[in-house]
DNA sequence: GACAATGTATACCGATCGGTTTATCTTGAT
DNA sequence: ATCAAGATAAACCGATCGGTATACATTGTC
């Protein structure tokens, strides 16, 4: 049996990889400070002093775990974007279709990052830039795609979208309410306005 | 002197509005759970017995500083929907304008009711309440305004409006940069849009 | 079977948290 | 001048925080 154990963790994300998992869940469900390390060690499965040997402090966690949200961002989006038989205007309203169901997740808690700055901003610079390297790089994400319909304002186009999908999550976040109106068809109109 | 002292006395707020207004800074800079009840007394300059007095737990005075924030934005509102001599779309343009600012202020966190869920989502319903009817509010009040101008499609309007509105504050918050797109003609193409 | 490495469990640390209590001082009304 | 009210300052409380240290169990390697 201890052979088939060595086989499961090979496959099995290492440690280092639990605690992050473990904390990315009770970051977004109860925020950061509220969260403490004995809780994310106990829900992870590891001791102290292995959490502590791969994160030195609290926040390292905390800058790994927005690293990871990144992470698992791109791992979705990807799905979308490798699609050959799309055109990036679809690809656009898929991610727009997505997310109106995350929004209505009982379970959606708002942007981590955004929630990440509301609580360490102005107190940890390598939280604050892990948090805005995430909103540059999802801007990132939608400009390359706006580039494919208009590449002349792909930029104000990308940026109209960002602050839909933004707006739309923060609105979420608070009212816990489906939205009163269809996103999907919002950002299709944007686009159909910029489109050449 | 004692009399002066009187005098200037019954003109100031009393201690729970010194009180209220500490932690409302302090809140918006540092974050809710960051920021010590300790911090707040010594800001408000008030004893921490005074403190308990009027609010008798630390989530009861968070609820105080949620609404007083809303009545500070009120306040703020107030100024502009009463002139008698501007449409309410020019009303719409100048809060757009206003916010603008806001966000381009280094001082600017984000919105307090946002940041307030991303804290306590879950854990107390009374800040959560306040949140919310701090949302419902705001929306309201543009409802309002997009009533005068098209009252068939007023929701839907105010709706786009607000999530404009929520969208680049979030942005603001975490970027920290200026706009790179002008929000107020975003928001005048959005009612020029929208008017029959 | 021995050994070093690694992980777990747990006790512990000082600091700080929200909140209570006590003792002192100021104040306004009589 | 006195006295009760209400404020302050500060000690104090148990709990919890992030983080460290110790003791024990498990493991792969030789």
């Amino acid at each position: 049996m201890v052979r088939s154990k060595n086989g499961e963790a090979a496959l099995e994300p290492p440690k280092k990889l639990q605690i992050i998992e473990a904390a990315f869940s009770l970051f977004r469900k109860n925020g950061f400070y509220a969260t403490g390390v004995d809780l994310i060690m106990q829900k992870a499965g590891v001791s102290k002093r292995t959490l502590y040997k791969y994160f030195p402090t609290k926040n390292d966690l905390i800058v790994a775990v927005l690293n990871h949200y990144r992470i698992v961002y791109e791992k979705y989006l990807n799905q979308i974007l490798k699609q050959k038989d799309k055109t990036s205007r679809r690809k656009i309203l898929e991610i727009f279709d997505d997310a109106e169901q995350w929004f209505e997740d009982i379970n959606f808690h708002g942007c981590l990052a955004v929630n990440a700055m509301g609580e360490f901003s102005g107190k940890n610079q390598a939280i604050e830039d892990s948090c805005i390297r995430f909103k540059r790089w999802e801007i990132d994400i939608l400009r390359s795609l706006t580039k494919d319909i208009n590449s002349a304002r792909a930029d104000e186009l990308a940026y109209k979208l960002f602050v839909l999908l933004e707006g739309m999550s923060s609105i979420a976040q608070v009212t816990k309410g489906a939205c009163p109106f269809d996103m999907t068809a919002m950002a299709n109109e944007i686009i159909e306005r910029h489109t050449p």
